[in-house]
DNA sequence: CTAGTTGTGTATCGATCGGTATGAAACTAG
DNA sequence: CTAGTTTCATACCGATCGATACACAACTAG
């Protein structure tokens, strides 16, 4: 059972390609036009390679989750409940504004793709959220120095609005400096003292 | 010059159906036969009446700044600072929550909207909410209750950015028994004392 | 070399996209 | 009644949508 020919395209760099696609122009905005042209990939190379473009997208999702959006897993790690929420927001208004890649979040631009074709993209994006809260919401449950008083859920759904909020004031055109600002002051009134 | 054949249908009425499908598939991921099929109305009726697409997501965005979001022009109205922002808070919640609405917020939605032929309505949304705002912040700037060492820019931008971020969390599925919670804690932070 | 396998390139599929041409229907003015 | 005006309803436009059929190219195993 030998291997055929081989492929003229590296698969981890054109999903790259793909996500910057999906990330800039939304799951609905964009076209399989877009995404052979900006990989650089035939369109039956494609789909052979990725499947269609509901698993193609997932697979950018994943990308961006374990790659560009990696900080917001990594901030659980951080010692104190300050440090994690500092981390979230502060790395929240980085991943959206950043210079070489496009304003917003995938997963919040993703959330708003709800059209008839796109519910499985929608709900893809919508689990990963949920994930990535629970995680938040077990941090903080399993916190010594959680503010008394708080309640571990309510908390990270609240940090959770403010990274949201956060990606769609970058999308809407809010400059780094901007947010950064909005930013501070969100962690000042979150965490006084 | 007389008038001709009657129009068999209500503009207002077939209007507010149009919004309600923008609200619930958002721009991109509403077709002009989602649009005939909810209003009623023949497509080049529609054409005659709204103009095209575009159009009538304006006069739709239109209604809905000055229909189910006109709370958020009234919250300035009110008499002190922290009731403009509890009353933009809380109604953030109540608006993207309704059982007869579609979950999330329209102008929210749209920002999302970023496929290569989406560009008119995102940028109308995002004049929109611009221009929202601003409003707030020259609220604030001319409060005399703004609390000391708060720049009103950044607290209008804040605000937004919360209200945002609930849009977010409604879209993707929070109840609003959650972010009731959610709204309640943001202003126990924002607002101390 | 030949047989078998896999990826590439072109050309195309039916469905749907936003937008219209066309003519009949329903009204008013005279 | 007729003339003029406006809307309605069908049927259709070219373009694009996501997804494939097919033949050829490039490789490995023997």
């Amino acid at each position: 059972m030998p291997g055929g020919r081989p492929r003229a395209f590296d698969p981890d760099a054109a999903l790259d390609r793909a996500l910057e696609v999906f990330w800039r122009q939304g799951y609905e905005g964009t076209s399989l036009a877009d995404l052979t042209a900006a990989m650089g990939v035939n369109r039956p190379s494609l789909y052979a390679a990725f499947g269609n473009k509901e698993e193609l997208f997932a697979k950018a999702l994943d990308r961006y989750v374990g790659g560009p959006g990696a900080f917001a897993a990594e901030a659980l790690t951080a010692p104190t409940v300050r440090e994690v929420i500092e981390r979230l927001v502060e790395g929240a208004v980085e991943l959206t504004t950043g210079a070489d890649t496009p304003h917003g979040c995938l997963n919040v631009n993703s959330v708003h793709a709800c059209g008839p074709g796109s519910a499985t993209a929608r709900e893809a994006a919508i689990a990963c959220r949920m994930a990535g809260e629970t995680a938040l919401r077990r941090r903080f449950e399993e916190a010594p120095d959680l503010p008394p008083g708080h309640d571990p859920g309510v908390l990270a759904r609240l940090v959770h609005t403010v990274t949201d909020g956060i990606a769609v004031q970058a999308a809407s055109g809010r400059t780094r400096e901007e947010l950064r600002e909005v930013a501070a002051l969100a962690l000042r009134t979150l965490l006084p003292a």
